[in-house]
RNA sequence: GCCGGCGUAGCUCAGAGGCAGAGCGAGGCACUCGUAAUGCCUAGGUCGUGGGUUCAAGUCCCACCGCCGGCUCCA
């Protein structure tokens, strides 16, 4: 008998070679514990050590035991599935945890599993559930579990033995007749998963690819906790009320119609006033910080797009071209060679960079019809696109001055939290050793600087350049990309950019797309679902509604207020409808204006407004002064 | 693009082979009103588009378009 040493805590034991942690832990009346950590190694109960071992237990309360659990359970689904559909009817692809729960990706013969199925699948996994089988864990030989799963009619499982590196334990896992190949971790029996609730069904490619069969993915949330659960699915409730889409209609924001095209966005007019806002901010903010603003066509000759490589690279994503005077033209997917051609319209002195240009840059792209999604996903958008070109010295202070200008503009928005994530170089770069790592050492130094925490997606840059991308973290703990910081070692050679340095010599500028929103039409997407359409004051389309409640005695009172806060640029709209106060009160609620001013006898005698808040409700009476200074102090504080 | 679901009045939806409906909204009339819906009347539809099955098609079948949930894609 082979003896190990097993570390639990800061006991130690002596046990057999091929223990499982289960009988480790019973032997020390540890009986509560779904798992064990080893270092950063999640080890279950049911895995035999052969091994010296240190381990802490995992309990419900840690955060590991939550994807064990659901990893389980998506086993129990599989099992569930099969006795509803038939054991050789059920043929299964992978079934992971998420986040908050877990999936199975599944083909069953003759049979597509729609939303209708899932209460009965629900119902069969809450009867494993309750029968409380125990898991058993086992290992084969690659054949034998070859042999095992063609056997059993699982070609999905036998292609993924296939894909299992040489050398590495095929493992299966199973509970009362019900055998899946997987690599665990598990709960030890079926009545130690915690609360669930299957939500979707959605197709998925095997092996995500689009050219390999389309299976079913059935998602469930899983939690320990009731609450935690429900929490959860409280959280799919507010998310779709907060559906910019929603709010975008009941708003009158914008508009997308099957008749103008899919993907197409008409800017109503109080959408078109919130968009002016944004518009006007960002523009000042740029030209504070010394961009130049540029406008540029919307379409352009083949010959530029053939230049800048788009028509090889980007070709795909482009719309169709169109013919002029024999020649063809593009609509623009992108700014930039318009950009580079401001930049080449003279000779470019070192003195002169960097040179910051700036445009809301709308772009054309074709995107599949099925990713369209309202105002995040779009075939037409404005991008607040700018290009910065520098010498290789300035390469670290733009960066910086770049990413601390995103921040601080996100944070006008009323965006705290921010994640950053660095791009480095992919296999198929282009450019040359040092650029790589001039940038790439500019872009961590940057970020190190603001202070933000961030993780390198390593190889995930494109092939022209690194990056950075900002996401940030709206009112209910989504996050969205926004901005984007990214270099080009591209295009300054395929438009032979140029600048003449102090030496009197020509050099290679460096080159920097980014953009701060992303695009306008997705940032007041986000915008939207961050505020639940309850926009800050400075953004609200209308920020004043006035109510006089008769309109024939007190609309003129009304105008005269209308006109005074019209002219300090406030934006107000009068409510000159023949209808109860109350419902003309609930009506403005309704679109969210952030002040209500009630006009009657009162208000006419005395010259005083009525005022009412969204937030803060009825305010009482004040001057027309006070009022005024009131609401130019918080536009101007952006609240 | 792929899998599944869904397209009925401006909006939200009911109708599932046999007369096209409701609420909100819109227009009209009355009410003259103090902080989240006054009442009555009226108009509004090739039932997404095109084809097919049937004596008869929102309803069944096929194709296309669009939307939704995902997948894939996003140099």
């Amino acid at each position: 008998m082979e003896v190990i040493r097993v570390k639990v805590n800061d006991v130690e034991l002596h046990v057999e070679k091929g223990t499982t942690l289960g009988e480790v832990f019973r032997s020390i009346k540890i009986d509560k514990a779904v798992g064990a950590k080893a270092g950063s190694r999640i080890i279950d109960l049911l895995t035999p050590i052969r091994e010296d071992l240190e381990v802490t237990p995992i309990f419900k309360e840690d955060p590991e035991s939550l994807d064990i659990m659901r990893h389980t359970l998506s086993h129990i689904m599989a099992q569930a599935l099969k006795e509803l559909y038939g054991y050789k009817k059920v043929h299964l692809g992978v079934g992971p945890t998420t986040e908050e729960g877990f999936y199975y990706d599944v083909e069953v013969e003759g049979h597509t599993i729609s939303s209708e199925d899932l209460p009965a699948i629900e119902r069969k996994m809450r009867e494993i559930v309750e029968r409380n089988y125990p898991l058993f864990r086992k290992e084969l030989e690659r054949e034998e579990a070859i042999g095992y799963f063609t056997e059993l009619g699982e070609k999905y499982k036998v292609e993924i033995i296939n894909r299992i590196e040489e050398g590495e334990v095929i493992s299966l896992y199973g509970q009362n007749g019900f055998t899946d190949l997987c690599r665990g971790p598990h709960v030890p029996s079926t009545g130690m998963v915690g609360e669930f609730r299957l939500t979707h069904v959605a197709g998925a490619y095997w092996l995500g690819d689009s050219k390999r069969p389309m299976l079913q993915r059935i998602y469930g949330v899983a939690f320990w906790d009731k609450e935690e659960l429900e929490e959860r699915l409280r959280f799919y409730e507010e998310a779709k009320k907060r559906d910019h889409r929603r709010l975008g209609r009941e708003l009158e924001l914008f508009l997308i119609e099957e008749e103008v095209g899919a993907g197409l966005v008409l800017w109503l007019p109080k959408g078109a006033m919130l968009r002016k806002t944004l518009e006007d901010y960002w523009k000042e903010e740029h030209i504070k910080r010394g961009y130049q603003l540029v406008y540029t066509p919307h379409v352009g000759n083949a010959r530029l797009w053939q230049t800048s490589g788009h028509l090889d690279y980007y070709r795909p994503n482009m719309f169709s071209p169109m013919e002029v005077e024999q020649e063809e033209y593009f609509v623009k997917p992108m700014n930039c060679p318009f950009h580079i051609a401001v930049y080449k319209s003279k000779l470019r002195s070192y003195k002169d960079l960097p040179l910051k240009l700036a445009e809301l840059g709308t772009v054309y792209r074709y995107e599949m019809s099925g990713v369209l999604h309202g105002l995040m996903r779009v075939r037409g958008f404005t991008q607040d696109d700018a290009h910065i070109i520098c010498t290789p010295e300035q390469v670290e202070g733009v960066i910086h001055e770049t990413l601390e200008f995103a921040v601080s503009m996100l944070k006008d928005f009323g965006f705290e939290d921010f994640r950053v994530y660095i791009s480095t170089r992919p296999a198929d770069a282009i450019g040359s050793q040092e650029q790589w790592e001039l940038a790439e050492g500019s872009l961590k130094k940057a970020v190190e600087k603001i202070g933000i925490d961030y993780e390198i997606d390593q190889g995930g840059g494109a092939f022209y350049g690194p990056k950075i991308d900002v996401k940030i973290r709206d009112a209910i703990g989504r996050l969205w990309q926004c901005s984007t910081i990214q270099f080009d070692f591209n295009l300054p050679e395929r438009f032979d950019m140029e600048y003449v340095g102090q030496d009197n010599k020509r050099h290679r500028p460096y080159m920097i797309h980014r953009a701060i929103f992303g695009s306008l039409e997705r940032f007041v997407g986000i915008l939207l679902e961050h505020y639940a359409g309850l926009l800050p004051l400075w953004l609200s389309p209308v920020q004043v509604r006035l109510i006089p409640i008769s309109p024939e005695k007190h609309g003129g009172y009304a105008l005269e207020v209308e006109n005074h806060l019209k002219n300090r640029n406030i934006r107000v709209e009068r409510d000159m409808r023949e209808e109860r106060l109350n419902a003309r009160i609930r009506d403005a609620e309704l679109q969210k204006v952030p002040y209500i001013l009630v006009f009657g006898d009162k208000e006419l005698e005395s010259k005083t407004l009525s005022v009412r808040s969204k937030k803060e409700g009825n305010l009482g009476s004040m001057t027309l002064e006070a009022f005024t200074s009131l609401l130019l102090e918080r536009i101007s504080r952006r609240e």
